[in-house]
DNA sequence: TGAAAGAATACCAAATTAGTATCCATTCTG
DNA sequence: CAGAATGGATACTAATTTGGTATTCTTTCA
């Protein structure tokens, strides 16, 4: 359970465009800054402005800025720009490959879990991701309403 | 951000048990009951019983069974027993082989967010999989304390 | 008009993961 | 005690995914 190696240099591109902030930056600026190779950032930068997180200047002079505020971007958005609606499972993929559904009377169980992760990861914005101390005081939080959760599951 | 297909056949092979009780189920018998491949089951049964969540009893007449109860079992020990400690990024991870770590001041940052997500996955128990509607709730329940989270999170 | 950017497409390489085969160790039963 | 039925361990192969690269086209500014 890992995320992609361009999911992680989407988040390291987002975290730069933070920083510089109106300034137009080209993709060679953020590959030299952010360490990626050149070719690699074209495709991670062609993925965030998809996505709609990033807006894009073409021609002499342009470049990359992002497209919202780092508080308005969700990690959960970053994540499924580059891998797609988030599903743990083939099961709970609208085209299921899986074979075997017929006897897996598991297939729908995981819809839950899958919408519980995503509401998770759409609590986690950009400036979480770039502020240490805020993450760790949302983990904190997350341990009081983990005992919430499990009154509420059934045993 | 998906499981690993060994992880989902992980759970088949749980809800099989959980079923099943007290009862040994031999290898083949729970390869044709999930539709596994039944080398693969061998491969999935092995990691199951390290990780301590099956018992195994060898020899004639010997088989399979849960470890411990369902709701003991938590959908985070079942995803690291296949794929090891949950770290989203390389990063993260401890030998990290990561080479940019030096420009990136994101490295430690992941922390926070790997805990949330484990703290997330060991509140949803095996018996929370297998039951939908207590997913729903579960679900439910998340709804609010996410806003708790935004209360909590630096804008 | 040419240089400096981004956009689009297609392709290749490498790493991971799934799947398989083989041989060994244990335990029950007759 | 022997043999059959089972799980354990190891090594190998194949397939898929993912990351990375190259090439060509389009837009915009000076």
């Amino acid at each position: 359970m890992k995320i992609g190696k361009l999911t992680d240099y989407g988040v390291l591109v987002l975290n730069h465009l933070a920083r510089t902030g109106v300034n137009l930056q080209s993709t060679e600026e953020i590959a030299t800054a952010t360490g990626i190779p050149l070719p690699t950032a074209r495709k991670v930068m062609r993925t965030l402005v998809d996505a709609g997180l990033v807006l894009a200047r073409r021609g002499a002079k342009g470049g990359y800025r992002l497209g919202r505020s780092p508080a308005q971007i969700p990690l959960l958005a970053i994540v499924e720009a580059f891998e797609g609606k988030l599903t743990l499972t083939e099961c709970s993929s609208t085209e299921s490959d899986c074979e075997i559904t017929e006897q897996c009377s598991l297939a729908g169980n995981w819809v839950g879990i899958n919408q519980v992760l995503g509401m998770v990861l759409a609590g986690i914005s950009l400036n979480d991701i770039r502020h240490p101390a805020g993450l760790q005081r949302l983990a904190d939080s997350f341990k009081s309403s983990n005992e919430h959760i499990h009154l509420v599951s059934i045993d």
